[in-house]
Order: C-alpha cells, then structure tokens, then sequence
DNA sequence: AGTGAAACTGAGTGCGG
DNA sequence: CCGCACTCAGTTTCACT
C-alpha cells in the first residue's frame, strides 16, 4: 500500500504531471505532447487510477472565497497513550479540522483547522478540547501564503529513484 | 481579493461542492441534481473560474505512490525582522517545499516539506539552514495521517455566512 | 439568468498489428 | 502495449424567452 508502483515509467510521470497541472486536460492533447495516440493516454489513466496512483480528479477551490478566512494548525497533546485509531474518531467529529496526522516531538497529533473567522476558530478549539482523552493544545494561526496555493497533499513532480 | 465573492448563491455553493468530489462530473449530471440545463451550469462554472472562486482542476495523487514518502513540518526561526517577500524567494528555491507561510508563535515561517526518504529530507533541510537569514530550524515528521488525503488546500464545504 | 437545439470535440470500445 | 476507426456522450455556442 506503500511502496512505489511497479512500472512507472516516465510516459507515466509525465501524464500524471499533466493531470496534476489541469485535470481537464484532453487525452489527445496530452498524447500530442508526449507522443502517443488519446487513447493509448486513457488506458495509462485508467490503469493509475486502478493502481492507486492517481486517486481522483477535484476542483481546487479559494477557501476564503467560500466563507473560510481563518486556517491554523493544532498541535494535540493526549492523556496517557493516545491510540491513533481513537483519534482518528475524534477528528472526523469536527468538520473544521481538514488534516489530521500523528507526528513525532512532543505533541501526539497535529491538525490543521479552517474556520469563519477567530470567533469560530475559538469555537472550535473549545470543542476539540472538551474530547475524552485531549489534554492540551497549543495552536498556531497562519498569517499568509508564502506560495501560491499548492495542492498540499501531492507533491508537484514524480520523484526519481 | 480575500472578500466574500457577491452574488455566490446556494447554487453556485452546490456546484462548487460537486466539482470538489468529482473535478469531471458531467454539466448534464449536476444539472439533473439541482434542477438546471447543462448550459446553465456550464455558464456558473465558468463565471466562477472568472470570479476566482474555482483557480483550477487536479488529479489528486497519492505522493508515496510517486516516490515521495517522508513528510515532515519545519518551523522556520529568522534573524532579526523576516520581510515575507525575502522569505517567498528562499522558500521558491527548493523545489521540496510545498507549503510555506508565515505564522503566529515563536517560529516566523511554517513550511511542508516532502521528500524521497529521511536521507532526502536531511539533505533539503541542510540545504535550508545555509540559506542566508535562517537561524534555526524545528522539524515534525508526520507519522501517520488520521484523515483520508483531503485537499488540504481548501476546506470541502462552503461556510455559512 | 434560464432553456433547447445544433455543431463540434473528446471519451469509450472493438479490432487489428 | 500501441494505433485506428467508429459510436456516443458531453461541451460549447447560438437564438430565443
């Protein structure tokens, strides 16, 4: 679930790199620059998508033009041993919390938040406070963008070996 | 530029909503699931790519599965005052970064790096820490994610007035 | 702003190399 | 695994309400 999909080659890379710029992208056009036909472009899509390679196609958004002007991340300190799978529980209760992960250093888990504004912000951290097992936590609002917004969750380009 | 889009009505709302799940739902297909022609969607769609609400469609893409399998927060501790536009430049080259912005608390900048593995990743922070004014670095590595990969970039719903 | 119809472009598939 | 040819669905534009 891991490691790295075998054949991958770099026709491969460059489509995804594609994809990744503009999902809407035509197969033919894509073909036209890397030299392949449309379709033989849609059965390499097809099978990165089966692979699990690419997971799926969705707009990118400017979350303050949605209402969302406040983002922060939450750093979370548990009571005794924190079962990641119990965390996990606790995150999906709060909407506002949009990435969850375990880390290492002190704190057990770092969230990150988007919310309205402050009031709501607060509002939230009060209710992620009040879990069972949640004993401290210590936040850190973002002030601004220093690159435009990338898509987070994937990187840009295929990394080489 | 950070101000509520005018006119973004619960249509508009539900459109964006369906474009976030699915970047290639048909115009035809979200018509039929809100009550509106093909080309009438088509025609919100559009304004909202002028308006800014949309900036673009991806292909999500599972990182590990492109070789990028370390993860890692990096508070970033400048010397003396930090001008965001010195820091934008730095941060723009290493490719690694991801993610950068400037942040509340002790830290001036918060970035998120990816990498090949933990060699990669010493490396890029090497890397960081000879650039000119940084003086100190603090890493998180992410373990493990609590969350299905979310588009971290922007919240999946729009918030209520 | 919305609809419906026409023209066009891309997706999906079967077949052959 | 690739390309070609065909069919069908979706996009895009236009005239109209």
């Amino acid at each position: 679930m891991n490691s790295r999909t075998p054949s991958f080659d770099d026709l491969d890379r460059k489509i995804t790199t594609a994809l990744m710029a503009n999902a809407r992208t035509s197969f033919a056009e894509i073909g036209a620059a890397i030299g392949l036909s449309a379709t033989a472009v849609k059965r390499r899509v097809d099978r990165l998508r089966e692979t699990g390679v690419i997971t799926g196609f969705t707009a990118t958004v400017r979350p303050s033009a949605l209402g969302w002007r406040t983002e922060a991340y939450v750093e979370v300190y548990c009571e005794g041993a924190a079962p990641p799978r119990r965390l996990a529980e606790v995150v999906r209760n709060h909407p506002e919390i949009t990435a969850a992960m375990t880390v290492t250093g002190g704190a057990d888990a770092l969230l990150h938040v988007r919310a309205r504004d402050v009031e709501h912000f607060e509002e939230v951290l009060e209710r992620i406070r009040t879990e069972p097992f949640i004993r401290k936590t210590i936040s850190v609002m973002v002030l601004s963008h220093l690159l435009p917004d990338s898509p987070e969750a994937g990187a840009t380009q295929a990394a080489p070996e």
